[in-house]
Order: structure tokens, then C-alpha cells, then sequence
DNA sequence: GTGCATCCTGTAGTGACTACAGGAGCAAGA
DNA sequence: TCTTGCTCCTGTAGTCACTACAGGATGCAC
């Protein structure tokens, strides 16, 4: 009563661990060609195979893009969660320095708000001559003629 | 006592530009290529020749850059604030578009600072089987092993 | 057996740069 | 005058993380 697609009940093609994942098809190849996604079986028509493991990797790829992380640092921790599960403390440096970036993003992002706000409502709309959207950007606040 | 690159006191190179801006050169050649700023006059050696103009037009550009519009939405800015200042109303909408993409944006990277923070810290470092950096990111919370 | 969805490979495009190769111009010093 | 060395030129290719498309093969249901 679910799952008619699957042929086999744990494997499936590409579509389906598209549907499941959320990740584009195109992008699945994608993650294989530059290795990121091992690269699945073959049936004999030559169509990737794929069963329960690479929907739990690529979903990890997909979560990790979400949170921000680059394709290299998602690598750098799916070797670490590995086989062995090797040095936590590795894991949550990258993490650490990750949340950094986050918060200084933030940062960033809050001052742009507050100025962008801010200038919003200072303009009035119509067809003013000075224009403090405008202005923001300009570097130089007293030139307008 | 200053500016002695300058060579008429008004114009000068691309180099001079790129300082003066902040904007790397092969940017401000790229930006020229694109549209995005005007071509200047070339001197008899067949060099980029700036003024003050140029200046204000790059700077215009990169503080939008910084402040996350696109090159697309600066262009759109600069069209409107150009020789006769049209409808502020129209920038307005560009800007408040642009606001509620930073709060969206705001919103999302609060969302993981929290989630990756806390996560962070149940992290002991060591070797621990168990790392909840690893573990936030797979999407089944039961298996480990 | 026919139709059609799904899949395949390979290439090129996106945005906003950045880097490099290979050469020309230019200004100052020996 | 020549040389050194910096700046500049064009043009092309690389980056990241995809996305899109062409042109063809496969698989499955009816």
C-alpha cells in the first residue's frame, strides 16, 4: 500500500531518490560526477541503481547545503562521519567555524536591514528629486543636482 | 602634497580607479565588458582613461554589491537615478522587495545559528562515537553504529 | 508493439567574479 | 640610450553550485 515504485522494495532509480531526497536529478549526477555521491550500480540498460544508503548520504548533502555548508566542507564531514566515525573534535571545529560565519552573516545583514529600513521610510514615493534610496548608495551625500 | 599618481589632476588609470574604489581591476573591466559601467575614453596608448564620474558610478555599484542588490537591481537603480531622477516610487519598491529578501534571510540563518550552536555545544570533542554535529545532519536520528 | 515516461551522456549556460597568458606602453634610473 | 620593472591591454578559461538542453536509449504498461 506505498511505494509502488520501487522494483525491489530497497532499490530504485534516480527519479525516485530525486523524489525522495528533494535533490534535483540533474544535480544527483551532478554530486557523482565531482564525487560527492558514490557513484551507484548499474542495471543492464545501464540505469544507476540506487538503494537506502544513498538516500541517508544525499540527504546529509542536502541538509548541509540548507545550513550553508560548501560542497568541500560537507565532504570534509562525511569523511569524518565515515566508516569509523573519527575525531568529534574535528567535526565540531568546522561546525564552530561555520557558526562564525553565521553569526558575523547576521551581523551583516541586521545593519543592512535597519539602514535599508530606515531609508525606506524616509521616501515618499512619487517622483521626488531626491531620492534617499538613492542616496544610500551614494558615497557622496551632499551632490545632488 | 597628495594624489601624485594623478597625472592632470582629474583623470587617471584604471589602477588608480581600482584604488580609489576598492574595486578589484579585472572587476572594473569585467563591469565595463557587461554594461555595468560606462566605457571611458582611451588615452593615444590605447589606456583606460577615469574621472571623478567613474568614481561615483563604481562606488555606486560595489556599496550595492555589499549591501547584497544584484547586479541586475543596481543596474535597474542607476537607470532610475540617472540624468532626470525618475519615479522614487519605483526604487522604493526595488529596496522593500529587497528588504523582505533580507529578512527572510535573516530569519533562516537565526533558524541555524540556534539549531548549530546548540548542537555544537552538546559536542564534547574527543572521539565519541556519537557526534550530534554528524547526527543533526542525518536525517535518521536513530541509527548510528 | 506502440506510446510515453524515464533515463542516459555530453555540453553549455548562469552570476559575479577571478586568474592567467602573452604582449604593449610608459616612466625612471644607470 | 637602454634597460628594468611596473602598469596596462585583450582574450580566454576557471570558480562554485548548480541548471538546462539536445539527442538518443531504455523500460514498462496497455
Amino acid at each position: 500500500m506505498e511505494a509502488i515504485t520501487h522494483s525491489r522494495g530497497d532499490t530504485f532509480p534516480i527519479g525516485e531518490l530525486s523524489r525522495l531526497t528533494g535533490v534535483n536529478i540533474e544535480t544527483i549526477r551532478y554530486y557523482e560526477r565531482i564525487g560527492m555521491l558514490p557513484a551507484p550500480p548499474r542495471s543492464e540498460g545501464g540505469r544507476r541503481v540506487y538503494d537506502h544508503h544513498h538516500t541517508r548520504v544525499l540527504a546529509f548533502i542536502r541538509r548541509g547545503r540548507e545550513l550553508g555548508f560548501t560542497l568541500d566542507e560537507i565532504k570534509a564531514l562525511l569523511a569524518l562521519g565515515g566508516p569509523e566515525r573519527a575525531p568529534c573534535g574535528d567535526v565540531r571545529e568546522i561546525a564552530a567555524r561555520h557558526l562564525d560565519d553565521i553569526r558575523m552573516k547576521i551581523a551583516d545583514l541586521r545593519k543592512l536591514e535597519r539602514l535599508l529600513g530606515q531609508t525606506i521610510d524616509r521616501c515618499e514615493g512619487g517622483t521626488a528629486p531626491e531620492c534617499p534610496v538613492l542616496d544610500i548608495l551614494s558615497p557622496e551625500p551632499g551632490r545632488r543636482a
